[in-house]
DNA sequence: AATTTATTCTAAAACGTTTTCGGTTTTTCT
DNA sequence: AGAAAAACCGAAAACGTTTTAGAATAAATT
């Protein structure tokens, strides 16, 4: 409420120099600018952002854009950790994080880029939503810095989490722990998906393992029920897998479920796999074999990237930037090797 | 970028035309404001939130508060779900949400009504922080309309879950299938704990059970190894108890694990539950007896009330609003009446 | 026809900043 | 001492809106 016009009349000086004084420019003495900051906390003055960014056309704000569908955003233990870390992140460089209202209610809705260039978000970070979206192909090929996460757009920045490798180690994991019927479900069909699933054939071949179709299946994401349906179908095989991988820790569960209602006990008498490590896993019993995705160092890295993309344009490399998952052994997968038994 | 000018240019008309047609004022003739809107499609016009905050002091941007101590911000399940919820509810009024930044890292940093300011925030909803911190209480008081979650406050809006109530259906139901010697590991002190314990020991008496000191521990919230070890010592007593309740469902299994790290079984042997209703507590086994609270109503109902607070501030009645939760009843507390033997 | 009333429009000020450019004053150099 | 350079400050325009007060025109009333 107390503006710089009210400072510069309580300090004799011009409302220019008020704002040199306090954006610390060069051309004003060491006194004033003593004095007008003196002041300042004294008159309680403190900017306004919506002055500043109209005049600066810089807003100091990041916006965030997922969907939930289905429950799926905020609560989503993975996403919710990578935004968090995200968070943190831009905080220390003073940038606010508004998450962009993405419903919409009426047909005069806007586009996700209309709403980012409305609220003038320095940049935008993409996660958790369908890429193929012509929406958010629009906003991506703006002229507004945006960082994808698990998603690679030509020419702009991604971090991504290694799928490959992440499914590359549990999969070789696995395989040293003496497992040859490797079954696989997976989630819904997205690039991720791909990655994981490229990645499974790809190591079982190497290895020489031969993966029959049925051991192949489908489920989504999170979805407890459809892996313990999927998952009785496996059981119910002539030659039913040793080891069951699933698309994701929480869907792990289903699986898990699924297993005990038939009386089989994990991981003696089958072995399950998760992907994600989300926190809980590490703190029921089984604990649940799984690659842990570094959740923190994609939010980071994710926050880094843009705001060096936003306050430095021509220096920044844009390119995906990979970050490794952790195999979290747990005690799901059973050592089955024969000097084991 | 094409801005009220240029379409004011394109169209013939003021620029105090063109904003009143497309604010819909009375007036400006139909047939202008049809050309007016035409023209601002056909040029992909759309408004400048920051010129529009400046001039009416109004951002339609909801400021949200809550500090992430431990990991347990975003990917806090119960504030998750809230937040969701929350953000689902005003956007159907098209405002956005902003994570107010809380972190202290520069000496000069804004307190949280001084950001709160700065970012023009229409409202803010506080949630999962210490109520009793100076700064926060200085928000409270300021005249920006504050809905609180989980804390009451004289003379504001708040949204709290019905911990007495909660308590009371948990315990009342632990009775009912036949307990008596019932242990409760609480949370750290807080006024959420505090309706807990009392509730609890308040239906104790009512129920005319008698609770031993030994019986009432402290762990922190989402402290599994807390509840561990809290739990090692009920299961160490002479007369250990038949039944314990935990801080939260999270904590719970960390009792879970200590218990069957004894041996023992649940809920044969002993019997627990956790309160919150995580989504998780659904999925996995044994699934967890619980007081699920109703996220979804919370968070809509700070929204709705928060948004009748600013848009019509004197009608509004300023009051706390109780959300009961739900009894799941779960497989983790088991009926041991005589005749269920 | 003259007056009043209703309708539709515009000019201009204002919101709180930043920034450019020019003008003083002070310091430094010869 | 005088000139050149450096340091410091202010007036004013601009960012994109909303809103007030009034002007111009059209319609309705006497």
């Amino acid at each position: 409420m107390v503006s710089m016009k009210d400072l510069a009349a309580a300090c004799n000086v011009s409302i220019a120099t008020v704002s040199k004084a306090l954006n610390d420019q060069h051309d004003v003495s060491a006194r004033t600018k003593e004095m007008v900051r003196r002041k300042a906390k004294e008159l309680g003055y403190f900017p306004n952002s919506a002055a500043k960014a109209l005049k600066t056309n810089r807003s100091h704000n990041i916006g965030v854009l997922f969907v939930d569908e289905a429950q799926s955003g905020l609560t989503h233990d993975f996403f919710a950790n990578v935004l968090d870390s995200f968070k943190r992140t831009i905080e220390l460089k003073d940038y606010d994080l508004t998450l962009v209202n993405c419903s919409k209610n009426h047909n005069n809705s806007m586009t996700y880029l209309e709403r980012a260039r409305y609220r003038g978000f320095d940049g935008v970070v993409i996660a958790c939503i369908d890429f193929r979206d012509q929406e958010v192909v629009d906003l991506v090929n703006s002229n507004i810095p945006v960082v994808t996460i698990d998603y690679i757009f030509n020419n702009r920045i991604a971090v991504i989490s290694d799928n490959v490798k992440g499914m590359r180690d549990l999969v070789n994991y696995v395989y040293q722990m003496g497992h040859r019927k490797i079954a696989y479900i997976h989630g819904n069909d997205n690039s991720v998906t791909q990655s994981r699933v490229s990645s499974f054939f790809t190591t079982c071949t190497q290895l020489g393992i031969e993966v029959p179709d049925e051991y192949i299946k489908q489920a989504d994401y999170r979805d407890t029920e459809g892996t313990r349906l999927r998952t009785l179908e496996l059981l119910e095989l002539k030659e039913p897998p040793t080891c069951i991988l699933y698309p994701d820790d929480f869907a792990g569960f289903g699986g898990i479920n699924a297993i005990r209602e038939k009386g089989l006990r994990i991981p003696e008498d089958i072995s399950v796999a998760g992907y994600d490590g989300i926190r809980i896993g590490r703190h029921i019993e089984p604990k649940l074999t799984t690659i842990r995705q570094d959740t923190e160092q994609i939010g980071r890295l994710a926050a880094e990237n843009l705001i060096k993309l936003i306050e430095h344009p021509r220096s920044t490399i844009i390119r995906p930037i990979m970050v490794e998952g952790e195999l979290y052994k747990g005690s799901t997968v059973a050592d089955i090797n024969r000097n084991a038994e």
